[in-house]
DNA sequence: TCGGGGATGTTATGGTATAACAAGACGTCT
DNA sequence: AGACGTCTTGTTATACCATAACATCCCCGA
């Protein structure tokens, strides 16, 4: 159900994550704006985890902005609304597989191609009594299985 | 089972735990010098997390090097043996609460101040076939018993 | 057309982490 | 004892990640 991984159409992959969040902030009445809407496809363009410095470069040639402000605040947008999720362990952000409706998950992160999939969190995860979960960090950091074989 | 949200005894929490670290490096050859073992000692006297520079600033009181790289390489070494933890949703260590034996673990982590709980991780954690998983993060995020009813 | 709120842009600054190199400590072999 | 190799500690310098504060602009409704 993960596609970082997998061959598939990317061309389609990205259409319909970009079609899925154009839904989804019109529906929420938030608005899609063009730094917005082009930090989202430069995070779609590779199932990888970009860190804030590598999109902010890719928007300064794209003519936005170019100070570190204008992509964190894009992607803090992004990270609201579900769009984008932050990988803590890297300091990175990616494009959410499963746009729509905002959601937790657990992600399985390549540490040589950067690239990210995101698998459903278990509904049971650990916990000690009268702790309150807010948020929950579940990150697996391996190999993917490309990088396993030396294909990547 | 874990008990930085729990009242005990503190004094003989951090003696014992100290114990089982020179216990471990005996056994392991390694070398628990005085710098290494004074930021485990820091790390110990909180249950908190602490970042790099709050365990460097207590170094250089105590006399040592005051310079990033003598924090970084002693916390290097103690996550190594698997003394201390990293928990990276807020980039900050943390004294392992179950020394002896390296090992991963989920942590409960309270925004608020900063304390850490060790839970045990469950075998099956998400995955996908092919990725050949090399380190878990599973870091709770939320309120800790005491603060969530205003105490400390 | 005149606000007012949100979005974008800038400058400046702060927090986190490591590369590269010099000097010291320490066991070991002769 | 003395020479050697290795590990450890310390320094300087620099890179990377992130946000505060403020100016400007844009769009929409009164
Ligand atoms: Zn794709
Ligand atoms: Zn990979
Ligand atoms: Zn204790
Ligand atoms: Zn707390």
């Amino acid at each position: 159900m993960t596609r970082a991984f997998d061959s598939h159409d990317h061309a389609t992959c990205r259409r319909e994550a970009l079609a899925a969040a154009e839904a989804a902030c019109a529906e929420r009445g938030e608005r899609l704006t063009p730094v917005r809407r082009r930090t989202l496809e430069i995070l779609l363009e590779s199932h990888r985890a970009l860190g804030a410095y590598d999109v902010l470069e890719r928007l300064r040639e794209d003519g936005f902005g170019s100070q570190p402000p204008v992509a964190y605040r894009a992607l803090s947008f992004l990270v609201e609304q579900g769009l984008v999720h932050r990988i803590e362990a890297l300091q990175a952000f990616v494009a959410c597989a499963r746009p729509g409706k905002t959601h937790e998950a657990a992600f399985l992160v390549c540490r040589r191609c950067r690239r990210v999939a995101e698998e459903p969190l278990p509904d049971q995860t650990p916990t000690t009594p009268g702790f309150a979960v807010e948020r929950r960090v579940v990150e697996m950091q391996g190999l993917c299985p490309d990088c396993r074989n030396g294909k990547a």
